[in-house]
DNA sequence: CACTGTCAATACGCTAGGGTATGCTTATTG
DNA sequence: CAATAAGCATACCCTAGCGTATTGACAGTG
């Protein structure tokens, strides 16, 4: 079930980014509401008293979960767009088919979804969303133009392909697709 | 905010449904593990007392609202394919932009977000999801075959469709009708 | 007008959980 | 080998919240 985030960084003792990484994986099962601090605190098998020595509060455990995510959801887009001896094409499917190699920790789709939830209920948590949203949407949307198309265009195809991306990630999760790159082709 | 769950029915008393109401509402607003009993009857301005009387526990809220939603859900797509006088282009069309005219309550996309999100934690929820998402691919593949496809390419442009649906619905970048429109012929 | 059923308030016990204060271990380091 | 600090445990206070039991208000009905 969760053996990725089972065992702590080897040594005894935590870091913060083990109750992150817990916390992040409470937040992908069962909403911001569940991550709650002597919970995440039995499943590491400690006392919150650890806890407080790493987050002075539950705030502040939210807020570095968000900023976290941040820079890991825009730095895995920027990464793909360092590799800059692939073809528009190439890097289009890379960013596609990204999801289903989940190379972020345990779901990165389940985790989006739940950030997705937590935004309605934070206005921080929307304005980031919108903010990577409106990111990744360019960054798409460039590559489409570096394919041919003019602007308006490549807009257009980029709005489609996100949305086909996101939409996948969010009703796909559980499910394999097989047929994903003909989906991909499609959407060209 | 919240104008749309303000008012019970009407009369002093309340019912189920009222109850039901505003615990979908604090369900897209904040998850599952946020809708609470005791919250919920502050919100509606009685105590639990009365909770109770409606419901055994807070568990059998939760199966109802889930209940409720599956039957919404399912009757809010067939209820499309029972207006006949509609060309199969015309109900995919429908389908596409129901989103935008939110028929449901407040905010169908934010809720079925956190029924997604709440699968994650519950295996009675995420059998409904699938059977809803494949119920919906089914119809939406009947209509692209009426379209002229063939049965593998029809549920090859459903996925996508589907896919893009969600896609949309879940990102909550606010498009023109024009350009959603748009983005609906390129996925015919 | 007494009777009965419906819906809600109140009071209670109990567990969960946020935050603080303090004490207890280790491992370093002078 | 004492001194210091890092990392965690323990104890404590207080609020939130689930579920139950009892009582109260207020219909409608015979």
């Amino acid at each position: 079930m969760n053996v990725i985030v089972e065992k702590p960084s080897q040594s005894g003792k935590l870091t913060a980014k083990d109750w992150l990484k817990m916390a992040e994986f409470e937040l992908s099962k069962s909403g911001i509401s569940a991550v709650r601090v002597e919970p995440l605190a039995k499943k590491l098998k400690v006392t919150k008293g650890s806890f407080y020595w790493h987050f002075s509060s539950r705030k502040e455990l939210f807020e570095k979960l968000l900023t976290d995510w941040r820079i890991r959801s825009t730095n895995a887009i920027i990464e793909r767009l360092n590799n800059a001896n692939l073809t528009p094409k190439e890097r289009l499917k890379e960013l596609f088919l990204l999801p289903q190699k989940n190379l972020n920790h345990a779901n990165g789709g389940a985790l989006e979804l739940a950030i997705r939830n937590w935004s309605q209920s934070d206005t921080t948590v929307k304005k980031t969303i919108k903010e990577i949203d409106t990111h990744r949407l360019a960054f798409i949307s460039d590559n489409f133009e570096a394919l041919g198309y003019d602007k308006c265009q490549a807009e257009l195809k980029a709005s489609c392909f996100y949305y086909t991306m996101q939409g996948f990630k969010v009703v796909g999760i559980d499910q394999s697709n097989e047929h994903l790159e003909q989906i991909f082709e499609i959407l060209l």
